[in-house]
DNA sequence: ATTCTAACA
DNA sequence: TGTTAGTA
């Protein structure tokens, strides 16, 4: 397929998975007119990619760690070194930093939420309840599922 | 019609 | 990021 239905279908503008490949997260190859060519395995790439980029991971962080985390990592093994192994703890304890301050947001909002709702706010007793909060997105499944940036204004000081 | 590269604000 | 230009 060429970038136009790859973009379609992961929900990526063109110019993002071009920029991908810039930063050689992505590989596609070329037909005789220049043009991208991917195959079907790329759309849960720059899926799994867009995933590691919300995550906070740094394309050249991701560029050194996909091949690590796609296949059959016996292959890999090579990549395994305790330099990466480190870089990865690093970056997986990041992500959980970076979780904690998330349910932190969402319980505040949801606080709020609620807080409106009881008080008999706009939307009590009218048509549609509040618009799922969170969205019942199929959490990380094996290609990393992108979830929406966090506001950081509204993270409580804790 | 679609994509490509490069570049500027 | 939006956008434009000049191609193939």
């Amino acid at each position: 397929m060429r970038i136009g239905e790859l973009s379609e279908r992961t929900g990526t503008p063109r110019r993002m998975l071009r920029y991908y490949e810039e930063q050689g997260l992505l590989v596609p190859g070329r037909s005789a007119n220049g043009y991208r060519e991917y195959d079907e395995r790329c759309v849960d790439r720059v899926l799994q990619i867009r995933g590691l980029l919300d995550s906070g991971l740094p394309t050249r962080v991701i560029k050194q760690v996909l091949p690590c985390l796609n296949q059959p990592r016996a292959i890999h093994v090579a990549g395994a070194t305790p330099e990466t192994i480190a870089l990865l703890e690093r970056e997986r304890d990041r992500m959980t930093q970076r979780i904690e301050c998330l349910v932190r947001s969402r319980d505040a909002i949801s606080g709020y939420v609620e807080a409106v709702r009881r008080a008999g706010g706009p939307g009590t007793g009218e048509a549609a309840g509040t618009p799922a909060l969170h969205a019942p997105a199929a959490l990380h499944a094996p290609p990393a599922v992108p979830e929406p940036a966090p506001a950081y204004d509204l993270a409580v000081s804790a």
